[in-house]
DNA sequence: AGGGAATACGCAAACGTTTGCGAATGCAGG
DNA sequence: CCTGCATTCGCAAACGTTTGCGTATTCCCT
């Protein structure tokens, strides 16, 4: 059925050795032979067998990549990075989209070490659920490098965005604004972005003296939904924030409907800011002010620090990358 | 290092192929030791080795997806639709992303043939490019299904949507609105969606009565730059179209920037429509009307036909879904 | 021409599984 | 007690590669 190195041996009365020299550009092999068992492989659709290979030399040109989202662009896009970096090596992705479920992601790496991957990409859905596996698959010798979220119990390879400073910069600026009472649309769960964000921001308020009440803080999945009844129901209190911060991309589309079905105004009747500027936020009307993230270079950082700990076993490093505030026109001045 | 099945058999003192039968729940071994065995393999951490399962039994539990753009919400929730197929069959999916480019598409079929994939799921970049490879894989017994796009010279599976309808929908919508001069957007390139709405547009409009001038079809790659500077081009001619018609998702975007760069009122100034909507469509102001596609259902029948075809070695099936028109308010009415 | 080194190739084991077959044991029926 | 069958387990080959080692051939140098 397929094509083996040894139905290429055979055939040109060579052994199997000479054939696998050959192709794999060892030396010890006439030019001569080896021009002729190039030329039949190619002849008979030769194609290696990764499995064998995986098996015989221990590495497998595979990548495990993990992901809670594959439909947020912000994941789309980290992947495209990683896969710059990864497919002029020659290596493939297998990914996985945990869909934010613990036990999901469990069963995931379970899988992708059994596929004997040469290493680990991984945004946790928990950040803290699964940190024993992550522990016991670092000790079984596979690198594993975090990225847009962590677990901060293990010391291993990350790159993450400055929440914090994003955070900061977002309120200070609504702060210069005039802004003293925000509303928060924040990322449910135990996400590590999700809970870093909102910590940070509770904490620069405090700084700012900026008010945020208990009730102005919402939170959803990330989906557009969740995020419009978490926007409705904060606007339809009767003392309201006047400004929101909107901490996740697809979060921002839930809430922009909702403002619009309700005929708020922004920034007339309510300023808004979001964390984090997806394809929509300079479309919309009006744009809207945000901090930028790089998720394709995200990935490819991630990726380049993934391939530096497989080939020259380097120490895990943690890596924070700056976001950029991006002002547009969805914010109104307070006097 | 790794802990094996040869490992938890001289531990337990018993034979590798007892071991193996124990652990996949085999018969021919006494429920005393199975669950003896079971422990032991649980308490050293042992995890199996797919690519050892693999070339002992033919079979890798992995599928591979290609994609011409990963970061495009379209085909990343194509993708999301495949999992919720191949995750609860403990399938593994090798994403690659060809970036549009066919010796890139061809250099990733060979990879994942030699990952021994047991079947795929494309969305070909060229409507002809690469059929003698994909031919070739069929051949050698691997089932392929189609998504999206195809390649018309083949007779293998697929599953596209009806983008001559969606398109006639679209002109005889703009058409009872009075609109009889319609500007296109249009996907470059030899891609299959890209052609064949373009072709089924000259042909509705031939049929309806609709001018469409040369200058007034522009074309782009799937990004928003290039349909920035299509728009921008087209909006600048002294004689203009009534109506646009934006062929590709992502294009959209760089439309609808150009318009409000250009100051240009839509629907007053012009008519606006796009096929696919992709999250922003309804978010935008003002709505887009459009049709609508549905990418995570494309991508779960993908998957559901290419299990058959592996299970039960399904003849190849041309399925064609249906696309249905959302009226929004991105269209005046002309009298 | 003879000696030594370099080159070219074959042999066989190994990677971690699975599986057909055979052997040993247990048990029931006659 | 013996036969026959079912159950439980071990043995070894096989999947497609790679690679250390051994051997035969060639080549160069003196």
């Amino acid at each position: 059925m397929r094509v083996t190195i040894k139905q290429i041996a055979s055939k040109l009365g060579v052994n199997p050795s000479t054939v696998s020299r050959a192709l794999s550009g060892k030396s010890g092999v006439s030019d001569q032979l080896r021009e002729k068992i190039v030329r039949e492989a190619l002849k008979m659709g030769y194609f290696p067998d990764m499995t064998a290979m995986g098996l015989r030399k221990g590495h497998t040109k595979v990548i495990g990549v993990l992901i809670p989202d594959i439909s947020n662009p912000f994941f789309a896009q980290a992947v495209r990075g990683m896969e710059k970096i990864f497919y002029p090596m020659g290596y493939q992705l297998i990914l996985c989209s945990t869909e934010e479920n613990s036990e999901r992601e469990a069963a995931n790496l379970r899988m992708l070490v059994s596929q004997r991957v040469e290493g680990l990409l991984s945004a946790p859905v928990d950040s803290g659920g699964n940190a024993v596996i992550y522990r016991k698959i670092h000790a079984e010798g596979i690198p594993i490098v975090f990225f847009d979220r962590l677990i901060p119990d293990l010391k291993l390879s990350s790159v993450i965005t400055d929440n914090e400073q994003g955070i900061r910069d977002l309120m200070e600026y609504l702060h210069r604004k005039g802004h003293r009472k925000l509303g928060i649309i924040n990322l449910r769960g135990r996400s590590f972005t999700g809970k870093v964000r909102l910590r940070s921001a509770i904490e620069t308020a405090e700084k700012l003296g900026i008010e945020i009440r208990q009730e102005w803080i919402k939170d959803g999945n990330s989906t557009q939904s969740e995020a419009y009844e978490a926007t409705v129901q904060m606007l339809s209190l009767k003392s309201k924030p006047t400004a929101i911060i909107v901490n996740n991309n697809l979060m921002m589309l839930g809430t922009m409907k909702a403002l619009r079905d309700l005929k708020i105004n922004v920034p007339k009747d309510v300023s808004l800011v979001g964390f984090d500027d997806s394809y929509w936020n300079q479309i919309f009307d009006p744009p809207i002010s945000c901090i930028a993230q790089d998720p394709e270079q995200m990935g490819l950082i991630a990726a380049t620090m993934l391939l530096d700990a497989i080939f020259h076993h380097a120490k895990p490093v943690q890596t924070v990358l700056k976001a950029h505030f991006i002002e547009r026109e969805s914010v109104s001045v307070i006097s």
